[in-house]
DNA sequence: TATGAATGAGGTTTCATTCAT
DNA sequence: AATGAATGAAACCTCATTCAT
């Protein structure tokens, strides 16, 4: 619904529901009809619109055969452009922002998109190091670098860009950081 | 003080002026005799909790002299240890939370913060590079790229840990990072 | 409204929401559906009930033809009645009260109230002038002098006699007041 | 005192200790020392501002001997002059805005301005028809209709005109006024 | 199913007044 | 006699939620 780019533009709290129904075009009481309060009406429109992403994104990294380090700038790429042109970002500054103080918010993030796509990376960042495309790395850790800086992208975009900071280029941070993490993971050269 | 708790814990606007005076041993009153307003008061306590980190990350970085690779892994380790030891995960989350909404916070991060920091980092890869010691790669988003998993460990640190998620121990991941990093500077070998 | 009653006994910050959403038989938050503010509030039954007033005596005013001195002393009886008989010198106390503090009010009045009466009491007494009836005189003053006894009985009536003080016969005011004045510009006798 | 000039500028109520305490370059606490409240600093600073404005006039209309018409005029240019030069008209609406919240206030002025003026105002009128200067006219509405062109310009100089409204010239006004009295006064002609 | 008028608890801020020093 | 730090009771206004229609 478009009534969540409320939510993501402007914090929970800070959103009205007279203004959720206006953008929706009913009443305040007709929201009352399909959800029993406001959280959960904001994890509905999250579920809706996060589970779409997390969908993508699983199902190449789940179908993936073949060499995986062409993977990487792939999926950084893929990342990038979503970030770039969805309201990803945004996303990513409400379930930081709103997890402390509404734990369905958390708890639903943890258990369906990290638990989701975490392993599928980390995974995938096995298979290169037994496949012997990548040297041995701690695998764990290796993905939260992989995601770490389009986190940051993200919330450079959706917190710091609007108040004025200078704006990141998403896609060519993902080439960098595609570019940085390839020669990171890269065996050692045999003499 | 110990109300920064309160906002770092519970967000700008869950925080009831009663509890930060409760907290604070003085009546609600009292606080404005100091601070004209609630903001006010955050923009204080946060001034004087994120400008230490600041102040020594910055020491460091511009202090130094010699070859920069070495400061990698120390860089990181430190950003770990005060990830892991002081309320710097929480406070990052407070930054993210409640920007949009109180645009004050975010202009002081990315004056005082970013504005700071990311020019001495930037500053330390072209060094590095200049010195033969790293390869050319775009200097501005590697600092991206520096940072970025240690952001993650902050946001997974603040927002999902406390509801459940596993834990990250962010010494490894910081020593993971600093690995991979310096590979993915190396210069290329010579044949 | 008899909510009007409060502003004019109490005067405006004396008058508590609660108390005029009691009166009303409503809650406090139903007054805030209906107007933006309490200053909002006070303005739009100010309106109301000064409005009526100054409308009625307007039209007396404006559509009176041929000679103009009877016109004197209905004019003060009718002001005199209305002061002996509605909240008008509340009303007055009111504005001058507040004025100062809230300048909605104050220029409201000197737009609608003065601004209108005004002008027409000045063209009466110049057409009086000009017909030969009154000797000729400083119109804009006259007309001060003309209001500024029924002023004085209106605050009297709203301020002191409330206090204790011994009430004006507001009719006998205006009867005394309409002689001296018929007098004060009766034309000199010719020799 | 200087403080007076905040009470009468603002209001009783707008006026903060505060601001009186730093015009008066003592500490907050030192004005509790000689007031026990508020109120009891206004009845103060007014009983010895307008004790003076009484006084004055008294004397000049108890000591005087003689034709009374030529008091009219010397009266009401005193009463302009007083109200053009001092800060009179403040004190005016002050009493006219805090008497009903606070009586003590306007207790004291119908005892001992209304009360002292009043009688002497009455009596000269009464000694210019016993002595034949005057028409046989109601002496005590004769007084009302005596000071309330006075009222009106207090009023206008104090509410209206700070807030825009087109100034009024306070001698003028008494010239006017006193010319249309004398008229009135004037006893009928004999054939 | 849908409306929209009404509710009322709750939070920030103000400021006269107090009191230890 | 004087300070100035501290108090705490109000009061306006917001907004999620309800409910008669």
């Amino acid at each position: 619904m478009a009534a969540f780019a409320l939510f993501t533009e402007k914090g929970f709290s800070a959103t009205r529901m007279d203004e959720v129904a206006a953008l929706a075009g009913v009443s305040k009481g007709a929201i009352y009809l399909y959800f029993p309060d406001k959280m959960a009406l904001l994890l509905a429109l999250l579920r809706e619109t996060v589970g779409a992403h997390v969908e993508t994104v699983s199902q190449t990294l789940a179908s993936h055969k073949g060499p995986v380090a062409p993977l990487i700038p792939f999926f950084l790429a893929t990342m990038a452009e979503r970030l770039a042109t969805t309201s990803l970002p945004d996303m990513v500054k409400l379930v930081v922002s709103e997890s402390r103080a509404h734990p369905e918010i958390g708890h639903y993030y943890i258990k369906h998109v990290f638990g989701r796509a975490f392993p599928l990376l980390q995974a995938m960042i096995e298979r290169g190091i037994a496949g012997g495309e990548f040297r041995a790395v701690d695998a764990a850790n290796t993905v939260r670098c992989l995601i770490g800086p389009m986190l940051l992208g993200a919330i450079w975009t959706a917190v710091f860009q609007p108040l004025g900071a200078p704006p990141v280029n998403l896609r060519a941070l993902a080439a960098t950081h595609a570019d940085l993490f390839l020669h990171a993971l890269a065996p050692k050269m045999r003499p």
